[in-house]
RNA sequence: GACCCCGUCGUCUAGCCUGGUCCAGGACAAGAGCUUUUCAAGCUCUCGACACGGGUUCAAAUCCCGUCGGGGUCACCA
């Protein structure tokens, strides 16, 4: 039974980096029928807070990457303790007493020899441990160190593949010696190439957001993110890029995921997840907005009409790269004060359009049927009447019902901001009626 | 600095293992155009890469060596 870990420290929030490695150790083990086991790696007392492993656990599951097990390092330092005093015992390990602290560390004596590491990934590895210093397994105040008590956990907890990023190539050599001197098997290892910023180097605060609940608070989809992480390092094949993460399951194999650090690109992101957005179900589309709605004071708790709200969401849809998009570019159908952005008042309505508004009113008032097929009819032949061009008139207008320049097709607009709020926002433009 | 990893369009990648079908394919971005209504949707087109040098071979993006470049690690942090 494959069985893979996700490994994080709760001092700080979970990050795209740490979420593509569980996103693959998750999927490997989905895919070989295996267990995905979290382990919240909180020795240091210090730097670990509970609210961060609140967050990362959301998080997670947010992304849906569901775990079978979970273990807090904090609760298992009894096993540490135990075989780092068997290391003593054996003569494998040495105390020391450092300047400055109060109690005795346990240090690994290193011993002198080349190591070659086998990844899945990358191949042989080789090392000359005689580089390394001795390795602290248990410091001063009796809390074990990152390499012991992971080597320790995993021999514990069965992994048999350690999947994580390419920052602990390093580490490994130090860990198979660890996994050798306490008579443990080695587990097979996979090295993931790290996720940098725009700017080269790691991805940071600085190059943008990092933390997986800024890009939920931005309006990403789960599934979206997901499916764009999955992008990094790793390809479907057969030019597939957006992909359902059922089928992505059939196909991953970490062998095959790639050797080279990959960039993370906001703009590929917005595309996958318009992607998302726009064959979404618009039922599953209003849940998520709703909240939003309500947040910004468009709607009340309840008592909206969610038909009429079901009818924005689909005509907005298809142009829709987060949530929010929909909260901003629909604002004119529920607010009262229409914001009319300076710029697009300069362009479209800075002449006088009463005359062509006052008729454009009239037009509206005379059609048997207020339907998009009408009012498009009525507009037509408005425009023929005047003998102007189509765009001359549609652009001001869309500008006076909407504030933006740009937006879904006019007619939709008219027909959903219905009859009266058209006429009431067309008015405000024409002289002698304000 | 030492050690380790990596190097195909600006970005993500296919191809590399099993040399020829690759004067290198797809996607995002960018640019141009179309959609007698915008674009932030759709369609069409364009631009654009095998880091460099040597070697092996009839033949190299693919194999070997070197150089250069990028990244990572060198804590009683994880």
């Amino acid at each position: 039974m494959i069985r893979v870990r996700f490994a994080p420290s709760p001092t700080g929030n979970l990050h795209i980096g740490g979420a593509r490695t569980a996103l693959f150790n998750w999927l490997y083990a989905r895919a070989k029928s295996g267990k995905f086991i979290l382990r919240i790696e909180d020795t240091d007392s210090v730097r670990s807070k509970q609210e961060f492993v609140e967050e990362i656990l959301n998080s997670l599951s947010w992304l849906g990457f569901n775990w079978d097990e979970i273990y807090y390092q904090s609760k298992r330092f009894d096993i540490y303790n135990e075989y780092a005093h068997k290391l003593l015992n054996e003569g494998k390990a040495y105390q020391e007493k450092a300047i400055g602290k109060s109690g005795e560390a346990i240090i690994f004596k290193v011993p002198q020899q080349k190591i070659k590491i086998q990844d899945l990934i990358r191949g042989g590895i080789e090392f000359d441990t005689a580089l390394i210093k001795d390795q602290v397994l248990i410091k001063s105040d009796g809390t074990p160190t990152y390499n012991f008590a992971c080597v320790v956990d995993d021999a514990a907890m069965q992994i048999t593949h350690v999947i994580r990023g390419d920052d602990h190539i390093s580490n490994t050599p130090k860990q198979a010696l660890l996994y050798e001197a306490l008579g443990f098997t080695v587990p097979e290892f996979a090295h993931l190439p790290l996720i940098m910023g725009i700017e080269g180097g790691r991805l940071s605060k600085r190059t943008g957001a990092t933390a997986i609940s800024d890009y939920r608070k931005m309006g990403y989809l789960a599934p979206a993110l997901v499916n764009y992480l999955l992008l990094l390092s790793w390809a479907p094949g057969n030019n597939v890029e957006v992909i359902d993460i059922n089928e992505a399951i059939k196909l991953f194999d970490v062998t095959q995921v790639n050797r080279t650090s990959a960039t993370f690109d906001l703009k590929k992101l917005d595309w996958i997840s318009n992607q998302y957005l726009k064959n979404a179900d618009p039922e599953k589309l209003l849940e998520e907005l709703l909240p939003l709605l309500k947040a910004k004071k468009y709607i009340g708790e309840d008592g909206f009409d969610r038909d009429y709200i079901l009818k924005l969401v689909k005509l907005f849809q298809a142009r829709l790269a987060h949530l929010n998009d929909f909260v901003d570019w629909a604002d004119f159908f529920f607010v009262q004060e229409l914001k009319i952005s300076p710029e697009a008042e300069k362009k479209f309505l800075a002449q006088d359009l009463s005359g062509e508004f006052r008729l454009f009113i009239e037009k509206l008032d005379k059609l048997g049927k207020f339907d998009i097929l009408s009012i498009e009819e009525g507009f037509r032949e408005l425009v023929k009447e005047l003998n102007i061009e189509s765009k001359a008139l549609i652009h001001p207008i869309r500008v006076a019902l909407t504030g933006k320049t740009i937006g879904p097709g006019l007619f939709e607009v008219i027909y959903y901001l219905g009859k009266d709020r058209t006429k009431e926002r067309l008015s405000h433009w024409i002289k002698g009626e304000r």
